[in-house]
DNA sequence: GTCGTGATCTCAATAGATGAGATTTCTAGT
DNA sequence: ACTAGAAATCTCATCTATTGAGATCACGAC
């Protein structure tokens, strides 16, 4: 990280840059403060904005301040309601009704990251941390963890090369071939047991493909420990690689019904 | 609806307009039918898929077509949580529990338009079109209507005017003077019925002001029709009200906790 | 290791971005 | 309805970034 050749800033990456001023901790900007960030004037602050205004990214708050706009909401349904996976796996989801489980998660592979894509929450007291829209590294989590292990070889070998510190804290293995080992031992159980991110519940998960050998995204099934014997682990284990099976198994004869034009799956890259 | 003169287009709008193809119907796209769509030679096609790539906003899908990505997912968690009106609202909603309530829904205004933001589904078998992202016109649906009949005056003659037609389509008047009396009849009862949208189900709509005497979205209870009596009906406009009434309060004395810097409210343009 | 597709680079010509200040448009209060 | 004050847009000369065409590069597949 860090090429000393400083690349060449187009105008359109300059105005989406400011959407990466919006975040939690700072949900609102003035104009005034926006001149101050970018070292522009009045003018062409305002000529951002308007770009992004009309495309609806932002929304103009109170005083002369913009807050992130309607057109993120509207898209983030459009994805939910075009994404097959979703299409597909939520219905069956929805079906599934054991008592066992304390709320479900798929969780999609996105370049390198894996983002939350889908929460059910069936407990209505369990605590939990994940929300559509949450990321994690691949290295963090069941969810992403029995994704890194399914990765195809050159990709997972990249990866290990560009992240090899962080295996080696996840205590994933400290040479390339303790890694291997360990992603091999995860894929033969063909699920990945986990309570790190979250102390209260215990996460079960399991792979699910778009196409043969090309893991796109994982169903993890959760509960609260306190209340998890090995018994119910093992059951846990059974109902999660069952659907997440299924899912995988809908998903390779899927076929885009409503006119859609080419696939919708997304290939990650390793790049970063 | 069309001015004669062609307005100057910067390339940040041509980037951003590329979003736009990207709908429900049309969810993947090849850099061939982005070539000829934007009639664009392949290095400026890629050059433009790279500036929103970069950004998160596409994300690569399978063969050489791209699909809407993963950051407009994150963005839409970060608008929930740190939308104040869903801060306050959604606990105090998750506490209703009154059996006849059938589904809940929050509905903000954006502009000139109403965005449903909040969708809570409590009778597992009631039919809801609502979810969050689905965006109506200001005159369609008790949710729209009753933010509409509390817009400040300027707003609303700005609205009258360049939405004459629509009014009198949907009976809110044929003239000014019949919208602003069928307006005024609306903010007496402080409430709005209606099943225009879903036929199968009834909807009470309440405003909900994050200042005093500015409107800034509603709230708004559904039950199914066939279940629903007169007494009913009032008991929700009832609930409704209380709860809007409620968030309102909480609204007005709001504050910022973590340092958020400035308001986080939207206000309505009617220029369009 | 080697092939093939998908993505990026180079360079000259041209079209768009920028800053400063005036101007227009919008909103709130009387 | 009218007006004061703020918010957003417009104008124009200068300068810098974008564009297209083709070659080249890089990465994933076998």
């Amino acid at each position: 990280m860090g090429t000393p050749s400083m690349q060449k800033q187009s105008s359109a990456d300059k105005v989406l840059k400011v959407l990466d001023l919006f975040t939690e901790d700072a949900p609102a900007w003035t104009v005034e403060m926006l001149m101050t960030e970018l070292g522009a004037t009045r003018a062409t602050t305002y000529r951002y904005l308007k770009a992004l205004y009309d495309a609806g990214l932002l929304a103009p708050g109170a005083g002369s301040s913009y807050v992130l706009g309607p057109r993120i909401i509207q898209l983030d349904r459009q994805i939910r309601r075009s994404d097959p996976l979703l299409q597909i796996a939520v219905p069956l989801l929805e079906d599934e009704r054991s008592p066992l489980i304390g709320a479900k998660n798929i969780s999609s592979l996105y370049g390198d990251q894996v983002l939350s894509v889908y929460v059910e929450r069936c407990d209505p007291d369990i605590v939990l941390t994940m929300q559509r829209g949450r990321v994690f590294p691949l290295v963090y989590g069941s969810p992403s963890r029995i994704i890194l292990a399914y990765l195809p070889p050159y990709q997972m070998k990249n990866f290990y090369t560009a992240n090899a510190e962080e295996v080696a804290r996840a205590h994933l293995g400290d040479t390339w071939e303790e890694f291997r080992t360990s992603m091999r031992r995860l894929r033969k159980h063909g699920h990945c047991i986990g309570n790190e991110m979250n102390r209260t519940v215990v996460g079960i998960s399991a792979p699910i493909f778009h196409d043969k050998s090309a893991v796109s995204a994982s169903l993890s099934y959760v509960r609260r420990v306190e209340f998890t014997s090995d018994e119910q682990k093992a059951e846990l284990v059974d109902l999660v690689m069952t659907a997440a099976d299924r899912i995988s198994k809908q998903l390779l004869s899927y076929k885009p019904e409503n006119g859609a034009k080419g696939p919708v799956f997304t290939t990650p890259r390793m790049s970063g």
